[in-house]
DNA sequence: CCCTTGCTGTTACCGCCGTCACTGCCCTGA
DNA sequence: TCAGGGCAGTGACGGCGGTAACAGCAAGGG
């Protein structure tokens, strides 16, 4: 088969609900661009005002504090996009994005995309709940950082991912098993801490590493933990 | 003078570049309300998808933990609006909305309010550079909580509040002088740690006590303490 | 007028978890 | 095949800051 999704926005959700013609407009309005896994995408603080949309792979929104440490804020898959903050307000960019997997985005320059949801409402109604989602998103983040301790945000991450992988018999699995480093940049605290939670858990036979996965044994003992560790 | 701004949106953000009979019809279309200080006016969870906007007055964003501790997000003052979120994607509130003062609200059916966005390109770009300016806060607070010792994001708060009112010599001034509480639960620490700051600030001469004011006697020194003292 | 209520200021204690310093495993590529 | 890099796992240590417990102090209200 030819590379599938190749130039084509038929897969970004922002889009959904955009006729076809104008999709395909834009997607002649686009530049398209390759980048390899761990490449830069976007420099916080840089001037471009470019929208991209993520046609193929996989990149992170992420930012580093003064003294090198990583915060990472969120994964975009395919079908996502990203950068639309500067090219909505003007203003630098807020983050850095670099790519996870060797990626293909389509980018768009602001003063179409600025049309396009002008012009389009649901376009406008579709972002504007992108926008709202990455909202709720971070208050929740906020709330996580002020009440609860390292380890419990550790375990309520291990569920977020689980999310969507609950088996019948109460187990749930992480497939593939996350590397610990990650875990701790999304929850703010250290690979140590996160080595030393699964040890803990393992221990207590709530999680068990297998070949190539992670398996939550008990996912409900597990949430009820950290629902009752009402934090510090 | 008549109750100032009383019964029109002409000050409401939001609005500002929409046509003035436009303005009109939505105030036929809203409903008034008057909130007394520290009353509740939007319960987090709750179901309703209105839209307010502040005509006079003050509210804040909060939510609290399970644990009990008060998380603030952020103060909206005359001319703002909020409850936009729930709205736009149709989810339960996201936080508590609670009066600081006494103040009036107009409140928009989410069905208008959707209507509004969709027909009116200008107030859906007002929007969404509201709710971008919103994420680019909860970045920036993300970051603080994640790489900041609670000492410095005390610091740092109080150099957001003296934002603006930076006199030619290098001081600044907070008034009125802030309660210790507010400032705690800003920046995600404790009422004593935030009396601890100020205790030392004050014993370094950085910030003094004055009547009715808090003065930053050294602006730029107290910057500089944030910016190099890179974190945890 | 006194008493309550809300806020400030300070001390002592101690636990969470970040830091440092290793060891050991696995996998890829020369 | 072996070297080297990336990741996992663990223990010791210590400091930041949350908790608890008071003691003022100012203001407002009955």
């Amino acid at each position: 088969m030819p590379d599938s999704g190749e130039r084509t926005l038929a897969g970004i959700d922002l889009f959904a609900s955009l006729p076809q013609k104008d999709r395909r407009a834009l997607e002649q309005a686009c530049h398209w661009r390759k980048f390899a896994a761990n490449e830069q995408i976007i420099d916080r603080q840089s001037e471009t005002r470019d929208v991209f949309f993520v046609v193929r792979g996989k990149v992170r929104v992420v930012n580093y504090s003064l003294s090198g440490r990583e915060v990472s804020f969120d994964d975009i898959a395919q079908g996502g996009s990203f950068g639309e903050l500067a090219a909505i307000d003007k203003q630098p960019r807020s983050a850095n994005i670099v790519a996870l997997t060797d990626t293909i985005v389509a980018i768009l320059p602001p003063s179409i995309f600025t049309r396009l949801v002008t012009e389009h409402p649901t376009a406008a109604l579709a972002l504007m709940q992108r926008l709202a989602q990455i909202i709720r998103a971070s208050n929740e983040r906020i709330m996580d950082l002020s009440t609860q301790g390292a380890y419990n945000r550790v375990h309520a991450e291990l569920l977020r991912r689980a999310a969507d992988n609950t088996r019948e018999d109460g187990s749930a699995v992480i497939r593939p098993v996350p590397i610990h480093a990650d875990i701790a940049s999304r929850v703010s605290t250290t690979r140590e801490t996160v080595a030393r939670v699964l040890s803990d858990l393992a221990r207590d036979s709530i999680v068990k590493r297998e070949s190539g996965a992670l398996v939550i044994l008990d996912v409900d003992l597990l949430r009820t933990m950290v629902e009752q560790f009402r934090g510090p």
